[in-house]
DNA sequence: GTCTATAGCTTGATAGAC
DNA sequence: GTCTATCAAGCTATAGAC
């Protein structure tokens, strides 16, 4: 036994993929090669780096073997490709909202909610209504954020710069806070944002079905005012300082 | 077991396993199993349950890939015992640390800070002075929480009960709160804790070295406080609700 | 670009001597 | 209990026809 649950019959492969019949000859098929990165990124993100196997990412994507390595090379290529594809989409997209909060935060000025509204809308969002390939791009930072052995210079490269310019907003807010609780606080936000965008489902059991893994929106919701009170209990100064 | 202060003298190939020649030859070297399991372990909290082949395991026990399969039968058999060998010690000791708290809370009754103290600090013990094995052990959990591909029913049977016992506890602290807000606060937690005991580095990279991961016992102050304060937000009846 | 075919290796697992 | 030897299956990756 080498596989402990079936590949997803899910078609992450080829949807919306129609109506393009003569394009793009010029350097390879798009189409084909997208489809293989949405059957990698599935497959990934469900079962790691060595769980999955080329063969199985060609079935997913119905074409051959060694196409996959005639647009990516090694395996470990692949897995690089998978993960570039959207970084740079996901991270943009939070500076542009976090940055655009602070110029214009609306009366009484920046606060700490507003910021992670901000901050962390836009990926619970794009998960929510990307497409079945956002969804697996999220469970997939979740799970390579938990696991540097892959994507570590990667995540460094691409998600740390976002988070940088969430902090230092947050200093803005809270220009007493020392850096060391600041970032040792980020790290408790980090950490639930990665669990949550993995929809592991063990939430809905432990809750005994009140809770959904997949209820995003309300993960947002809660992580938002769960996460501001904690920077404020760890980060302003108090009495016991 | 409630001492965490003896460390563990254990070691993940084979040294300190001396001055038992002559001992229990009925069914099987113990310190042999034990020290496939401490190999198994390490491995598989590095690179996951694909990521580490048999060989590799009986390599860095010292034996050979035969004499694993005869103590543990097919892989997913070694990755069972390895999860389960301190599960029971780990969620025993969260549950004897609680309701000891709140038998004896103390003056002034139960916090949650005092329940989380009481919660989660076993855990971080045991990864600072259990031994390599502990640590190996935690970022093993911390994994499989994240990942619920293994371990998803045994991390429900032996890990559920403690956090079960928690929230009714918490419950006594917060009497108006709602079950909802509590298990969607507790997942928040959970994230912070799993993204901890993982280890994995990327806060040293993130912070520039202000912060290092290794540094369990700052992690768990942060993490108490942090939690507590967002139970608050999130559960505590508010105007706003 | 896409496929067939296959080389070359590693894997999980077992049989059997000691 | 522990090891040697080995097998069948599966893997990555490539060469080459179309």
């Amino acid at each position: 036994m080498t596989k402990l649950d079936a590949p997803a019959p899910e078609s992450a492969s080829a949807p919306a993929r129609r109506g393009r019949p003569s394009k793009a000859r010029a350097q390879g098929n798009g189409d084909t090669r997208e489809g293989i990165l949405d059957a990698a990124e599935d497959l990934f993100s469900k079962h790691g780096f060595y769980g999955v196997t080329i063969r199985e990412v060609a079935r997913e994507a119905g074409v051959d073997t060694a196409l996959v390595h005639y647009y990516f090379g090694a395996k470990r290529g692949l897995f690089d490709a998978v993960f570039l594809r959207r970084a740079e989409v996901w991270n943009n997209e939070r500076v542009d909202a976090v940055n655009r909060y602070a110029r214009d935060p609306g009366p009484g000025g920046m606060t700490l909610e507003g910021l992670f509204e901000a901050f962390l809308r836009p990926p619970f969002q794009w998960s929510l209504k990307g497409g079945p390939g956002w969804k697996h791009y999220a469970a997939l930072v979740a799970q390579t954020n938990a696991n540097p052995t892959f994507g570590g210079e990667t995540m460094a490269r691409y998600f740390d710069p976002a988070i940088r310019r969430l902090i230092e907003l947050i200093k803005q807010i809270m220009p007493e806070a020392r850096e060391v609780d600041l970032y040792w606080a980020y790290h408790n936000l980090s950490g639930a944002l990665t669990l949550t965008l993995g929809e592991t489902g063990r939430l809905d059991r432990l809750s005994g079905g009140l809770c959904r893994s997949g209820d995003l929106e309300a993960a947002c919701d809660y992580m938002i005012r769960f996460a501001a009170a904690g920077f404020r209990a760890v980060c302003a100064p108090g009495p016991d300082r």
